[in-house]
DNA sequence: GATGAATGAGTGTTCATTCAT
DNA sequence: GATGAATGAACACTCATTCAT
């Protein structure tokens, strides 16, 4: 049960926890609107209003969670790439091939492309953020695309992945993930886990040294949409969260 | 001097042919700036004070040539749309199995992609677009799927592709290739047309029921960057090209 | 313990007295740190937050103390415009020939424009106070004005100096005076007695009917610093001082 | 008569030359507007609509004149500084005394006082300049200030000056000027002449070695009003006038 | 065909002020 | 008495588009 009701001596900071986890949630509901909104029309056709709007409160009451308009871009963009980095994380945890890690991100990769965050890394466009963000965006980028090399490069070194030019090869597969955040839809035919089961095969038959045997073992968790946002919270209380102008 | 005045039997037509030469090579060469500037910056940065001043005229006068700023995007967009358009001609007026047509048009695609006017048909956004025009991009985007989805099943059915889920292999093969267009640099280190190569390659070897044995067949002969804009003339008079509001 | 809780005897309005003293010095400390901004940077560029920061409370706290930014700012011209009062006060209290009042007059007011308050009444604009409260102080100026004027009246009445036009030469004088708070700094090379010193000599000498045989007499004692703030308390409490919108 | 309607070979630039004629015209226009709007109001208290409306134009429009609010300011006070400017110019061509100097220029400046772009140079702040502008308007009232002390300086030099502290003195001359800015209006009572030729008299007899025998030697040819703007013209087509963020 | 000038509509942002807690 | 959150009002500035010349 909660302390609050259970412990009489209960401390006082209590209500600022509870302010501040109030405030967290509603930073986070703004995110959500708008990222959708930026998915779904466009960051240069999305006005704050509409955003505000949708949430039930006015346009500068926004300034209360984030500096500015580019800075709710990049917030967006910043749990998409949480959750890639998560995603990286949990499989360079785990051992493997490179054939078999290369799999796994794939599928948690393609995964990741049917959750509006996700999809925000590969639409929104880094020329709308501030130089600052823009370079951390660019960079980050360039550590998943790293990434994919580096599986690849492994599994041509253990024989696990057929030798070829690691780097289109991971160009050639980034594209394909990438382009599901463009054609997804949640509503259409196919779930998130038929798709990456189905990309998972595709995009690698054709590197495979030899035919995978089970495709169990390529799954990874699901996605952690939970990833924790503490660092974040102290970093955006009022400055750009690791950004500024 | 001038023939028209020293040869009275000169057609009367000529001057009028010659200056609707010279409309159209500067409608052209607003929409080859257009593109560029559009690629370099996004849609929504550029203005066409921008776009006039890079041709040294002035921004009024560039409607004299276009409706206004949507209708650059669709005609920048059109021209690369004719480009996989005659792409797509070509393959389908020679023969081959559904793997050669497959190879030939990932090869072809790829090429495109590293034009300006056929990365635009990736990288702008139909929303940008008019209404009437942005259903004619998406018409022209599904007719392009289908073209991929439609030489996969005849693959399928000739028995040089494997059996595999069409739609999805190609929405994995196109996204590959759309990819490029937002990566390529004209300036790196690949040409457009060893990305084609191995695009072609790596796209493919998955999905043929034995391996290829020779790669000279697939290619097409050269992009035709010169596609006739005879049509389009007409059209974009002073009227929006098939395109209205 | 504290003593409204020990000695049930202590007179109840002890504690509102102090309350009332930690309330009067928390206003005044507000007015020190907003006339200390206001001057640095410009009334319009000052924001609540600024004034709040700077005193380590927050925004609404200062509605606590003042209704308004604009009470602020007129409740630091008061403060400006008593130091003024209360000079003009003892020199009419004490004797001697227009010139003399003159002097005492001139070498006391440029000692104010020293001090931020007093610097207020010159360098802050009337026209962002309220109607009422800008009539309060556009009077007050005249009243100044007037002094100045009167003094010279005097003088060329008691023949202590030369016969003029008083009021353009009190414009004059004032003037000089007044342009002292927008030039003067702490920190430069003169120091408040000094500018009075030699003020007090140009500023006469070409008026006084015979050249001042000694200085000292033109010393008024120094500006009331504390000039009591007690009538004011009661009027401030929560209502517009002497003033309401 | 104009020579477009005398000779039929008028340079084809003519219309040019006239629109521009027509353009420095609406630019000055703007600029006797907004002058006039900022000191009966206050700068921040302006708003371009304002501005724009009195013209009977609309706000954008003022963006062909001006870069922003913050040049329209800049080029008000670039007016009245050119006024001074020129004034200083006349006095250090002819010759004289110190005394006689420092004379025409008390006068002459006296005279600017009385004009609203004179007046700015006093009444606005300096700090809603750009920080660029801000530099070069603190230069120029350096250079003012200098010129009063310049004189005197002369003055005690040449005899005609008493002894006494130059930089001081030169303060509490301009600062009388300066007040002029202040509290001069049009409708009042005294006419600038009046004004100028008593201040003459009351800021300089103090410190003149012997008294002036004549006044009319201290007058210089009215404040030139027409000062060239050739210059500026040029500078301000389309970029910051001598200026820039 | 081309230009300078003007406009209308829109947008992000700021800030004094209020209010529930 | 103090705070975090929210708001309303305002404002400078941008830009695609139009129009008279």
């Amino acid at each position: 049960m909660d302390s609050r009701f259970t412990n009489p001596a209960a401390p006082p900071w209590l209500p600022f926890e509870s302010r501040r986890r109030a405030r967290d949630e509603k930073r986070e509901a703004v995110l959500r609107t708008a990222v959708q909104l930026f998915l779904e029309q466009g960051y240069h056709r999305v006005t704050l209003n509409e955003v505000a709007e949708r949430l039930n409160i006015t346009k500068p009451a926004l300034y209360n969670y984030f500096r500015g308009k580019d800075e709710i871009l990049f917030e967006c963009w910043s749990m998409g790439a949480e959750l890639v980095d998560s995603v990286i994380a949990e499989i360079d945890a785990g051992g493997g091939s490179g054939i078999v890690k290369l799999r796994k991100l794939v599928h948690a990769y393609a995964e990741v492309m049917a959750i509006d965050f996700g999809a925000s890394i590969v639409r929104f466009d880094v020329r709308d953020l501030t130089n600052r963000n823009a370079r951390i965006a660019r960079a980050a980028k360039k550590r998943i695309d790293a990434t994919f090399r580096a599986y690849i490069t492994a599994g041509i070194a253990d024989g696990s992945i057929k030798r070829c030019d690691a780097k289109l090869a991971a160009f050639a597969i980034a594209g394909s993930l990438n382009w599901i955040g463009h054609w997804y839809q949640r509503d259409g035919a196919l779930s998130p886990g038929e798709i990456a089961d189905e990309f998972t095969v595709r995009l690698t038959e054709g590197l495979a040294a030899k035919p995978a045997q089970g495709h169990t073992t390529t799954k990874t968790a699901p996605v952690a949409r939970t990833a924790t946002r503490e660092a974040r919270r102290k970093a955006t209380g009022k400055k750009r969260g690791g950004a500024s102008r």
